[in-house]
DNA sequence: CTGAAAGCGCTTACAG
DNA sequence: CTGAAAGCGCTTACAG
């Protein structure tokens, strides 16, 4: 045993001796039912303490008011605030949200997202594993007419409603930053290129260096460089070059930016006087070491509560051809005092 | 229109010209089906791109397998490494995750557990907002027999399983460390005294004092200090004491301990020699602060998987005498630099 | 092992 | 405005 037997329709309706039909109506606010009655079985439902069984008017209806998320991580700064910002929209529109993580592996990302399917949610927000594979567990949520919304990290061939942060323009915006503060030899900590958010971020370096007529250097542009500890490496071998750059931009993570900031506090190279430091994501901490770090800040609350939004305006006009529209949230430089030395 | 048509069992049943309830059996993976049509059954539904439509099957089974969660903020370090091990376990099992936020407010809160108890989950787990407010809408999940969970923030007088951290032994144990380290005017930052997870920290520390034959000075007790402003305050007015403290337990949060760290900086204070400086809660940036922060790890993530553990081992063999026994994770002192003024 | 039937708790055309 | 009936897609006793 688990359950005690919860009062249904017809419990009401035998109690009032009216119609199953007639309570549903009452209960569901409907134009077709006399005030008396109405107020009546409102009342009557309240006594007896009547829940309506969701599942059962889900199916009927034919619709489960519910979003799905996939995430790598549920307990990552990033993923948790884009899924805070997204339940403040669903909560709004009485939908629930339904949360699975894949821990960066394909196959844990199918299982979740074939049971999303199974559960006919009405839309699955995604940002892929790390490890790669086919996408059709993705091209069964389009075909089965579910809403499919990518974000952050996506599979750039299938044709989705993308939300993005505009990481090309982040990037730009903090080498423009550090050429503006006189800094002139200006290395690169690149992510895996597998990744487009990693290539994006390189094509913004270069944009800027371009622009402002400075050298592209491939010795200045150090490859997979995406934890502190890699950081770190990274910097004891830029460091030991015969011209070494005056400035690191992480464009990774605020990780490997702190990895970089130890490395140069450990050789007593000052920061930002003869080496600027750049992260990516304003991760909490960028704020509390000396010195406080600048980076560049995703909105990512503000991310999830645009999906969220992309969602419920989508169902009112639904227009198959608007279906792969790409959403850029527009990242913030926040210069802190790892890259401040001149005044501004 | 928004979903196609997808395939049922009795298309299946229909094409093979066989009965729903043998479809149904052999995709149950029943024993009483022969073999060979289980094979055909299986092959012909991957074939027409078969999902199991989980709503109705739940329906009929009259229950849901999915758990209900509802904290206070999802995207805090706390809670989402709760959800992160809670999330891995039920996923194991087959179940669902729901999320709410409470945001702290009691309205919201009973509104997320609602919505929980129409979709007839088999378990809430809840940690309580900071508004007060009657818990009527929990004592209703216990009326319909859901099982009910609460974790670190709870109503005490509601009898249900509770799964908490040992408050009161993790500060015992920093004032310990602390008296230990030579420390012998220790002051405590407290928590609201209204949760009673602060209450029993402050017991902690008390016990610990009296068991070394300190004093309890209430001087050197200083209420409502939990966030990084507070915990500042606070200890600008100790330090000004004719007698000041020598080290500050923060057993708030590590936030306090932040402030309190800034404002020994700001006075020259240096730490651990003439102030020791210890938090409460393992937050990443007290690994990187200089000194590193000494603090106590609440073993989120394993307070998740246990909370998970325990609904799918009680499910098993549900005894109705054991419904409101409390787990108790047992917290870790992590010794940094900002007390440790001898070598261990 | 297989089929026919009932029912989980709702909602919604269809009559009146 | 109200009622009787059908049906959402399954599962599971009940016969055979």
């Amino acid at each position: 045993m688990k359950r005690q037997k919860r009062t249904t329709i017809y419990d009401i309706a035998q109690k009032l001796s009216l119609a199953a039909s007639s309570v549903s109506r009452a209960l569901s606010d409907s134009n077709k039912i006399n005030a008396e009655t109405k107020a009546l079985v409102l009342k009557t439902a309240a006594e007896m303490n009547y829940q309506q069984n969701a599942m059962a008017s889900n199916l009927r209806k034919g619709n489960n008011p519910t979003i799905g998320v996939v995430v790598p991580r549920i307990n990552q700064y990033f993923f948790s605030n884009v899924i805070a910002g997204l339940e403040e929209v669903t909560f709004k529109q009485g939908y629930n949200l339904v949360i699975c993580q894949s821990n960066e592996l394909h196959a844990r990302e199918v299982e979740g997202v074939n049971a999303l399917v199974n559960q006919n949610v009405s839309c699955i927000v995604i940002s892929i594993a790390a490890e790669k594979g086919s996408f059709d567990h993705l091209q069964q949520v389009l075909d089965r007419n579910i809403q499919l919304i990518q974000f952050d990290r996506v599979v750039e061939e299938l044709e989705t409603f993308k939300v993005l942060n505009n990481n090309k323009q982040g990037a730009y915006e903090a080498v423009v930053h550090l050429i503006e503060q006189g800094y002139r030899r200006i290395a690169l900590l690149e992510g895996p290129q597998e990744l487009h958010i990693f290539r994006e971020r390189k094509e913004g370096y270069i944009a800027a260096l371009q622009e402002y007529g400075f050298p592209i250097l491939s010795e200045l542009m150090y490859a997979n460089a995406w934890t502190k500890e890699l950081g770190a490496q990274a910097t004891t071998q830029l460091l030991d070059l015969p011209n070494p750059p005056d400035a690191i931009f992480a464009s990774t993570s605020d990780f490997a930016a702190l990895g970089v900031l130890e490395v140069a506090n450990n050789k007593g190279i000052p920061t930002p006087e003869a080496l600027g430091i750049c992260g990516y994501s304003n991760e909490p901490f960028t704020e509390i070491t000396s010195p406080s770090i600048t980076t560049i800040d995703q909105f990512s609350v503000e991310m999830g509560r645009k999906i969220g939004n992309l969602h419920f305006r989508e169902m009112e006009n639904f227009s198959p051809e608007g279906k792969t529209k790409t959403l850029n949230v527009r990242p913030k430089l926040i210069v802190r005092n790892s890259t401040l030395r001149k005044l501004q």
